[in-house]
DNA sequence: GTCTATAGCCAGATAGAC
DNA sequence: GTCTATCTGGCTATAGAC
C-alpha cells in the first residue's frame, strides 16, 4: 500500500518474484500471487517487466548469478586441489542451507526449458572447467592423486554436494529424515565429502 | 482413429500421459497434448481418468513403481555391501539411461507437491533403509569398512548415481558435454562409483 | 466407448483514469 | 507510477449426440 519511488518498487517485485518462482517453478507460478505478496497489483508487474516470461528470465538470471560464483570458486582458484575442495564444500553447503530452493529451482528450470538454458549459458560469463581440468591432470602426473577423468571427478563432487538439495523431498522421504536431521547431515558433509574424495583418490 | 476395446485405450492413454508428464512436468502438461499424441480427444481422457489430477496420480504412481525396485535392490538384499554396490550401480544406471526422464520427473514432482508426495510414500510399499543400515553398522564393527553414518553413505551413493540424471541439462551445460559424451561417462560410472566408494571406505 | 461442441473459469495482458 | 476494470485466449471439464 505504501508508495515509494520506482527503483525500490522494481527491487521489491524482483525479490518477491524470486521467492514465488523458486517455491512453485515457472509453470505453476501465478502473477497474481507475486502481486499479492508484494502488496501491489498485477498491472504493475507488467508495467515493470512486460510479461511473465521476461520476469521469469530476470529471476532466473539473478538466481544463476548467485549460483555460478559458488561453482567458479572450485573451477578457478589456484590452490592445491584438496584445499580448494574443503573450501568449496563448506562454502557451497553453507550458502545452500540458507537458500534452500536455489538448487532445485535452477535444476528444474534448466531441465524444463533447455533451449532457453543453453542460450542463457552462452550469453553469460559462465563457469569454465578448463583450468581445474588441467590442474587435475597435473596432480595426476605428479602422483598426488590416482588417475581419473577430470569430468568424472567434477561430476562426483557436484553430485555429492548438490543432490541432497536438488532432491530434498525424495531424500527425506526415503531416508526418513525430518528437516532438523537433514541440516545436521548437511553440516557434517562439509568435511565428510572432501575427506571421502581425498581417501578415494589416494594413489 | 482406430477403434479398439477399452483396456487397450486406457493403457494407451496412460503410456502417452507418462511420456508427456515426464517431458513437461505436471504444471506445464496440457490434456490436449496427451489426447493429440494418443490419437484421441480430450473428452475421452476425462472419461477414463476423471481429472488431470487423477491422471497425474496414476502416472506418478506407475513411475514410482518403476523407480522403487531399483532403490530396494540396494536396501534389501543380503549380499556383502560392496557386491551389492556393484550390482546396484550397474543396474540403476543401465535402467536410467533407457528412461532418461524418470529421475528428474520423480524429483521435480516430489519437490513441487510435497504434501502429496509424503502421503503417497506412506500409502505404498516404499523402500526401507533399516536392513542396509544394520548391515553397514555390522561391517564397520567387523572392521571391513571405516566408520561412517549409514545415512551419509546411502546419501552419497544415491547422489553419485542419480544427480547426473536429475540435473542433466545443467551438467551438460557446465561441463560442456553433448549427449554422446554424457552416455559414455555414465557407462563408465557403473564401475567408477563403486570403485570410488570402496577406496574411500577402506579402513 | 468415442466423438463434437461448449460451458465456465482462470490467467496473462492491456486500456485508461488518477 | 499506480490503480481498477476489462479483454482475450486457453485450459479443464461436462453435456449430449452417435
Amino acid at each position: 500500500m505504501s508508495k515509494e519511488k520506482n527503483q525500490q518498487t522494481e527491487e521489491r517485485i524482483l525479490e518477491t518474484a524470486i521467492e514465488v518462482f523458486q517455491e512453485r517453478g515457472m509453470a505453476a507460478t501465478r502473477m497474481q500471487e507475486i502481486a499479492d505478496r508484494a502488496g501491489i497489483n498485477k498491472a504493475l508487474l507488467h508495467y515493470y517487466f512486460r510479461s511473465k516470461q521476461q520476469l521469469f528470465e530476470a529471476v532466473f538470471s539473478k538466481c544463476f548469478m548467485q549460483f555460478a560464483p559458488k561453482v567458479n570458486s572450485i573451477f578457478q582458484s589456484e590452490e592445491p586441489l584438496f584445499d580448494k575442495l574443503y573450501r568449496f564444500a563448506d562454502n557451497y553447503i553453507t550458502f545452500m542451507l540458507k537458500n534452500r530452493f536455489l538448487v532445485p529451482f535452477i535444476v528444474q528450470e534448466m531441465n524444463n526449458n533447455s533451449e532457453f538454458a543453453f542460450s542463457f549459458l552462452d550469453s553469460v560469463n559462465r563457469p569454465d572447467p578448463t583450468i581445474i581440468s588441467g590442474q587435475i591432470k597435473a596432480e595426476i602426473e605428479a602422483g598426488i592423486i590416482k588417475p581419473i577423468h577430470p569430468k568424472q571427478l567434477l561430476l562426483s563432487i557436484f553430485s555429492l554436494v548438490a543432490f541432497p538439495f536438488a532432491a530434498q523431498v525424495l531424500i527425506k522421504g526415503l531416508l526418513k529424515m525430518d528437516d532438523e536431521e537433514f541440516v545436521t547431515l548437511m553440516n557434517e558433509r562439509k568435511t565428510l565429502i572432501p575427506d571421502m574424495i581425498k581417501n578415494a583418490l589416494k594413489p
